[in-house]
DNA sequence: TGTACATCAGTGAACGCGCGTTCACTGATGTAC
DNA sequence: TGTACATCAGTGAACGCGCGTTCACTGATGTAC
């Protein structure tokens, strides 16, 4: 039931592996991950619960697919918030602001993409390669910032990696640590993060 | 086995609520969140697997009780590290360093306290009141530190928000992301979470 | 100081559950000639 | 265009597992008199 697709009840499900990604990325966000199991996944996608077997190797593959496709979502929304950036710091701020929204509206996918439950990541090239499509975005647009600001601390390693922390930790204290934006004097999740990303572009390329 | 204490194999075991909280803490370290049950825990403190249920409602309480004291912890690494801070600057940059040192010396603790496996925090008081020390003690610096500067911005939350944001975001990244010190272009852990918070320290009280 | 009894903190057997995974199978599809 | 056959992608039954939890129990401890 609610297999869903137009041409169902074939045999052969056309592309089942998508299917199951897209199922367990809905049970996923409905009920957790602790909930997800790959029966569940199979259950939901209108198939035999031995069917995923024909096109992940284990449940660990499947998780692994859907933070692959996580990855790519994140990128999608960082990439969309920062189309309209006219400047290297409305870019950078774009993007924390995208990261944050991302991890808050797709809780469940963005704690399994940074979570234990992928046990050794470097067996998942897919899910690396996507991970590192966000990571070098925001990256870049560390670089460009402090290039436009003629910035003197040019570590951009560390510098990237603050500006990661940053929007990283916000989003998961949002997600797991019960802040919310009322408590912080903010009207919106926009506005919170748009008051403590700033704190950190007024240091960035200040350095120690 | 292991049982360990000193006046060993009385019908009574004494402390087993405490031993239980331990037993729970060491496999969670050892074994990571997934691999930590009831069971395993009773096991591991020598006694029968219906025992703990005189101590502890369910297995989510006792989960309850294990984070309780990784706060407790974590707070106790902030004292520790900030005991010979002289000034503001150097409190908050102390508290920073022992919040990321504890977390990534207590991954499976860490991963517990902020993580979905307990469901609904606010039904544990304790959780709520150690946690909530360790936030009062980054905000109560955060506002030093304002004070020391006389800042403009004083929006307290946000600054504090920020600030925890920034320690909590690399921690949990160097646990969950693959980071290291070395490929962040730092030697050790401490330098560069000296690195990345200074980037923030420069920005506090700046403000949007 | 001794005894009766309530209460506390253990035990071990048993329950039902959903899970990941294996197995032998069968229906559908693609291809060589 | 037809046919034989390999391969692909499903099925359903079954396995063993560890888990959380309940139950009726028993040994140890504390207390009133």
């Amino acid at each position: 039931m609610a297999s869903g697709d137009a041409a169902a009840k074939k045999y052969h499900h056309g592309d089942l592996k998508s299917a199951l990604v897209a199922a367990g990325t809905r049970i996923l966000e409905a009920e957790g991950v602790m909930a997800l199991s790959l029966r569940g996944a199979a259950r939901a996608a209108g198939v035999s619960q031995t069917a995923p077997y024909h096109h992940f190797a284990d449940k660990e593959a499947l998780l692994a697919a859907i933070a692959a496709t996580g990855f790519e979502d994140l990128s999608a929304e960082m990439t969309r918030r920062a189309a309209g950036a006219s400047d290297a710091q409305e870019r950078l701020s774009a993007l924390g602001l995208g990261y944050v929204m991302f991890a808050t509206e797709n809780p469940g996918r963005f704690r399994l993409m940074f979570g234990p439950l992928i046990g050794e990541k470097a067996r998942y090239p897919d899910l690396l390669a996507t991970a590192n499509v966000s990571y070098q975005m925001i990256r870049d647009a560390v670089v460009a910032y402090l290039d436009a600001r003629q910035a003197s601390n040019r570590n951009v390693d560390a510098n990237a990696m603050a500006a990661w922390s940053l929007v990283h930790g916000l989003a998961t204290l949002i997600n797991d640590g019960g802040f919310n934006a009322d408590g912080m004097g903010a009207a919106t999740l926009e506005e919170l993060t748009g008051l403590v990303t700033a704190f950190l572009r007024n240091g960035l390329g200040r350095g120690a």
